[in-house]
DNA sequence: GTACTCTGCGCC
DNA sequence: AAACGGCGCAGAGTAC
């Protein structure tokens, strides 16, 4: 082993690099359960005047420099708090704060906008206090009421703690009862509480008015609110700070997070009209068809299946394989109507619009470490799953224009005026003022990272080389009948279906490279045919990628090594390590890949498990899986896909970083894509930036390519 | 009304 | 020597 690994090991002997050391401030430390009882505390303590700590008396060196703070708001509007998103509901004129419940120095005060408070004005004024909630709402509302409102002096990103990013770097639920309860950590259920909350932001159904909130209301909300604050100091004490580089990585998320992104507006409502007019004559023609929805999944199946056509399913997929044999015209159209109904990406524009604020800019859709090995997640938009575009056109000013015309006729010449407006949605995103949109990706990312691990050198340079192997293996599965055709193709002449089956080839490499067996391949592509399967995934295990296989298998057997020695660190061939460590009284198994960022699997076990080969150990671990908090295997292919994705990202926030530092400001990002805002960005820039690599990604040999485009609007 | 499950769809 | 890729959202239907 005279390479990389053994600089590494020698570079790293004696324990982990660790980069995770705390930065901030001191470690919260007060006690989770309060002297007082709620009531009293809160009649006593209004607006920061304590009984027992006077005015004035309060001073911040000796409070641990930490205010837990949280609100409980109403909107007496429209604005709605779960698809507008913290920001634009903050900044809507009809948003009131009922209470804010803040602890400090071991107690609990209550804030209400009637009143000063002296108390609560000085720690916000002082640059040495921290302030601490769960999830950005508390930012936003201090930014827009607080400030805005009622005069207190802002609280910038620095000066905030999150306990809702700290469980998500824990790979804990999001929410707050559900990380207290996964925590093993007392939880208040307040259901009433709850339901009093939520009636006073609808408005009382005979008389249209919103409730008024009287002072037993607002008391009986105080209660409530400081349960929430109970949970936030709890889930402090259990986490502590984020690690030193996670906390940049939070605060850039922060500042990308409520920088936000340009809408065009006029784009945004013209598409709409579109899409509304064009949806609703294709919902009455079913309906007159069918009388049913074409969204009543197992109604519309009921029906076709009376008309002679049975189906399996209603998807995309089956449906434009019926529409391939003889049908009645009836079922034809139906099923027609239904495939391009179904897709609900349009709806992309109504989230715009529910969360777009008043300067044309739609904050809030990324989630700090959203998944396990730390990539964000789209929130309110979902900015991660625009469409791809089926229709390609050279110009998107071209397209956006006659969208603008808002008549669906402008757009025939293109295709149907649902699909090209489908094909035209990434184009609501657009730079605002003189600015122009910079954004580049790390092709095929996911693919050279595991074969680069997996020390699976001649493939990393094949893919380097710019060889099309996601065609290559395209053409094996749909036994193309002239292979060599299909390859020499131009990529950018490629009409949808080849591009369909090169995207197919492409994810076939990355599912087999993460372990996908020939049955997932079977029922994937190639439905009726064991045999293909077997020897597709065969060729890519034996032939193709034999190392990456040694790979899974030393990763999973370095994991359970590491669960069978709590404390110990061990390491897999490839670099990475495993350690099954103790937090907050559970056991995570924290994988530490190889710039040092950690990710964990919280409540690690390890489970005795029967399979086809015999009684083995396996580890299991708990996760957010179908919106619950449950048991979960770590088969090898999870394991590893796990790790080349943190280190994906690990890519992506070094870029991102970059961006940040050169003056440029990132303004998304796509897992593997960066995209910036700024009036001097240009394509080379990003390349520039983006192809940086970082000490570890050149002594693994992993090659980046980066692909780029400016320019007014988004697009792919 | 709210919470949950299921189907379906989109991206990486 | 060997499985189940990950993620979020919309809508329908159901239970409470």
């Amino acid at each position: 082993m005279g390479h990389w690994l053994d600089r590494f090991i020698a570079r790293t002997q004696g324990g982990v690099t660790d980069n995770d050391t705390v930065d901030i401030a001191s470690p919260f430390s007060c006690p989770a359960q309060p002297k007082d009882d709620a009531l009293s505390t809160v009649s006593l303590s209004v607006n920061g005047v304590a009984v027992k700590t006077p005015q004035g008396v309060i001073s911040h060196p000796e409070v641990g420099h930490t205010v837990v703070v949280d609100f409980e708001t109403r909107n007496a509007g429209d604005c709605k708090l779960k698809p507008s998103g913290a920001w634009r509901y903050a900044a809507d004129p009809a948003t009131e704060i009922l209470t804010l419940t803040y602890h400090v120095a071991g107690e609990y005060h209550l804030w209400t906008p009637a009143l000063p408070c002296p108390p609560l004005a000085s720690l916000a004024a002082d640059p040495a206090i921290t302030f601490v909630s769960h999830a950005g709402f508390e930012q936003a509302i201090w930014h827009h009421l607080m400030v805005g409102r009622y005069g207190f002096l802002p609280i910038p990103v620095a000066r905030w703690h999150d306990t809702q990013a700290a469980c998500a770097y824990f790979a804990l639920p999001l929410d707050l009862e559900r990380a207290l309860s996964a925590l093993n950590l007392p939880v208040t259920k307040d259901k009433e509480g709850r339901r009093l909350v939520l009636s006073l932001a609808r408005p009382n159904r005979k008389t249209g008015e919103f409730p008024e909130i009287t002072p037993e209301i607002r008391e009986r909300v105080a209660a409530y609110n400081r349960a929430d604050v109970e949970g936030t100091i709890a889930i402090e004490t259990a986490l502590g700070r984020l690690p030193k580089r996670e906390r940049r990585v939070w605060g850039l998320d922060q500042t990308i997070n409520q920088r936000g992104i340009g809408i065009d507006l006029d784009f945004v409502h013209a598409a709409k009209k579109i899409a509304d007019q064009q949806f609703g004559e294709a919902i009455e023609e079913f309906r007159k068809l069918t009388d049913l929805n074409p969204t009543q999944v197992e109604k519309v199946r009921n029906w076709l299946c009376e008309n002679g056509t049975e189906l399996e399913d209603l998807r995309a997929e089956t449906i434009e394989e019926t529409l391939k044999i003889e049908l009645s015209p009836e079922a034809r159209r139906v099923l027609e109507i239904r495939s391009r109904i179904a897709s609900t990406s349009l709806k992309k524009l109504d989230a715009i619009l529910a969360c777009v604020g008043s300067d044309g800019r739609a904050r809030g859709l990324l989630q700090y470490h959203g998944a396990t090995p730390g990539r964000w997640v789209g929130r309110l938009v979902q900015p991660q799953n625009f469409p791809r575009p089926s229709v390609t056109i050279e110009d998107p000013e071209e397209l956006v224009a006659a969208i603008k015309t808002g008549d669906a006729d402008a757009l025939r010449k293109w295709g149907e005026p649902i699909e090209v407006l489908v094909s035209s949605l990434r184009h609501a995103i657009a730079a605002q003022g003189d600015a122009l949109l910079g954004a580049g990706d790390f092709e095929t990312i996911e693919a050279r990272v595991v074969l680069s691990l997996a020390s699976q050198h001649d493939k990393v340079e094949l893919l380097e080389s710019g060889a099309d192997v996601y065609r290559d293996v395209a053409a094996d599965i749909f036994r193309l009948d002239d292979k060599a055709a299909y390859l020499a193709i131009d990529k950018k002449e490629m009409t949808p279906e080849q591009s369909e089956t090169r995207q197919i080839g492409k994810n076939t490499v990355l599912g087999c490279g993460f372990g996908l067996g020939w049955k997932g391949f079977r029922d994937k592509y190639c439905k009726d045919d064991d045999s293909l399967a077997q020897r597709i995934i065969n060729t890519y295990r034996t032939e193709w990628a034999p190392k990456v296989p040694q790979l899974w298998y030393d990763l999973e057997r370095t994991a359970i090594r590491a669960m069978q020695n709590p404390g110990v660190i061990v390491a897999a061939a490839c670099g990475v390590r495993y350690r099954l460590e103790t937090k907050a009284e559970l056991p995570f198994l924290v994988c530490q890949v190889l710039n040092g960022k950690k990710f964990h699997y919280a409540n690690a076990q390890l489970e005795m498990r029967e399979g086809d080969w015999g009684k083995r150990p396996a580890v299991t671990y708990w996760a957010i899986k179908d919106h619950h908090w449950r048991k979960v295997f770590a088969w090898h292919g999870h394991l590893t896909e796990n790790v080349v994705q943190a280190l994906a990202r690990e890519l992506l926030v070094d870029a991102m970083f970059r961006f940040e530092e050169r003056g440029f400001p990132v303004v998304l990002t796509v897992h593997d894509e960066i995209v910036v805002e700024h009036p001097a960005i240009t394509e080379d820039l990003v390349k520039e930036i983006m192809s940086e690599r970082p000490q570890w990604a050149v002594e693994i040999e992993l090659p980046v390519a980066v692909e780029a485009w400016s320019g007014r609007r988004y697009r792919k």
